[in-house]
DNA sequence: CTCGATTA
DNA sequence: TAATCGAGG
């Protein structure tokens, strides 16, 4: 879930292209949440192989990083390590509301409500060892960097971002930007019209880029006070306050300077707010980590999706579109490195 | 979400 | 060539 910072948070929006020649380090949990969610059939269920194994993530890892690659970006993967403690409340509530879900899914199949079955679904996706193992397995046969967090994934993200080893993290939480990341993109998906299931409708979905230093700057506020702002109005970590959101919760901060002068003025306490705020401030990280891709693994990723069913042609039409990107940009490296040699 | 055959 | 839409696993 993380912080919710819509709407109070500057963007700006580009094409895919755009990023280009940068390395990007995805929030690999966040994307695989995504696939699951959404790479659904009508009726809600994900997709399987004959097996009963979910692949709706396996298709979604395959097909969009095959685009990213294409375009020119270098993605590597941060995948979440233990959760903090503190984490637990949010977790024992979203395993509540999955389990409500899957009853609701279940009665509007039976109801024959497809379009309520299929929003139900969605809330189900739950993160299993099997799934987690296998996006792992499968991205190391595509020769892609893989980082294991020692915690939250987002803020491994950002210290690989601040230290400029990665040109951004890539999530759709606001919170690598509280773990103090240079710049968060959006939608790192290929953008473009896309169909509201259901209905006659289009939305645009852009690629949002978003600058650290000017976000704040338009808010008004320091990396800590916004860090301060968003525990008043809940992280995953503290529930935050009821009836304080991001509007309020950015004006308490903004009139009072900090977290402890806003309660204060409110008369309210948060229980372990300077845990919360440790978490944020001075996250777990790693130095063990590469970044640079190594060659895939071919016949083991054709051998592995082949196991879950996938279609031959369409694998290897994913992975040749790797390759020529790949040999496309080492072609322009080389020729770079030439021009500036003479 | 993304693919790719079909359609205009 | 571009938009559309059912299928993918």
């Amino acid at each position: 879930m993380g912080v919710n910072l819509s709407g109070v948070i500057e963007c700006r929006e580009v094409d895919l292209g755009y990023l280009s020649g940068r390395k990007v380090t995805i929030d690999a949990y966040n994307t695989i949440y995504q696939f699951l969610s959404i790479i659904r059939q009508p009726d809600g269920y994900p997709l399987c192989d004959s097996k009963g194994r979910v692949t709706s993530h396996l298709s979604g890892l395959l097909y969009r990083t095959a685009n990213l690659i294409e375009s020119g970006i270098e993605p590597s993967f941060v995948f979440d390590g233990a959760p903090h403690e503190l984490k637990r409340t949010t977790l024992d509530k979203r395993k509540t509301r999955r389990d409500d879900a899957e009853k609701e899914w279940e009665k509007a199949v039976r109801e024959g409500d497809l379009k309520k079955a299929f929003t139900k679904a969605q809330q189900t996706s739950r993160m299993t060892d099997e799934i987690r193992d296998s996006s792992m397995r499968l991205l190391d046969l595509m020769g892609l960097p893989l980082i294991e967090a020692p915690g939250d994934g987002e803020a491994q993200a950002a210290y690989m971002c601040a230290k400029g080893d990665v040109w951004a993290s890539a999530s759709q939480d606001y919170d690598s930007i509280l773990f103090g990341a240079p710049r968060l993109v959006r939608n790192m998906t290929i953008t473009g019209r896309r169909k509201v299931p259901g209905r006659d409708e289009y939305r645009t979905v852009r690629t949002e880029i978003i600058e650290s230093e000017e976000a704040l700057k338009h808010i008004g506020l320091t990396r800590e006070q916004l860090v301060d702002a968003c525990i008043l109005m809940g992280t995953d970590f503290n529930p935050g306050l009821s009836g304080i959101g991001p509007k309020r919760g950015i004006k308490l901060i903004k009139d009072h300077g900090s977290l402890e002068k806003a309660l204060k003025h409110i008369g309210q306490d948060i229980p372990d707010y300077e845990d919360v705020r440790g978490i944020f401030l001075d996250g777990e990280y790693s130095d063990a980590y590469r970044l640079n891709p190594e060659d895939m693994d071919r016949d083991g990723v054709i051998d592995m999706l082949a196991g879950y069913d996938f279609t031959e042609s369409r694998i290897v039409s994913a992975l040749d579109k790797i390759d020529s990107a790949r040999a496309a940009n080492k072609a322009k490296r080389q020729q770079r490195s030439l021009d500036s040699w003479f």
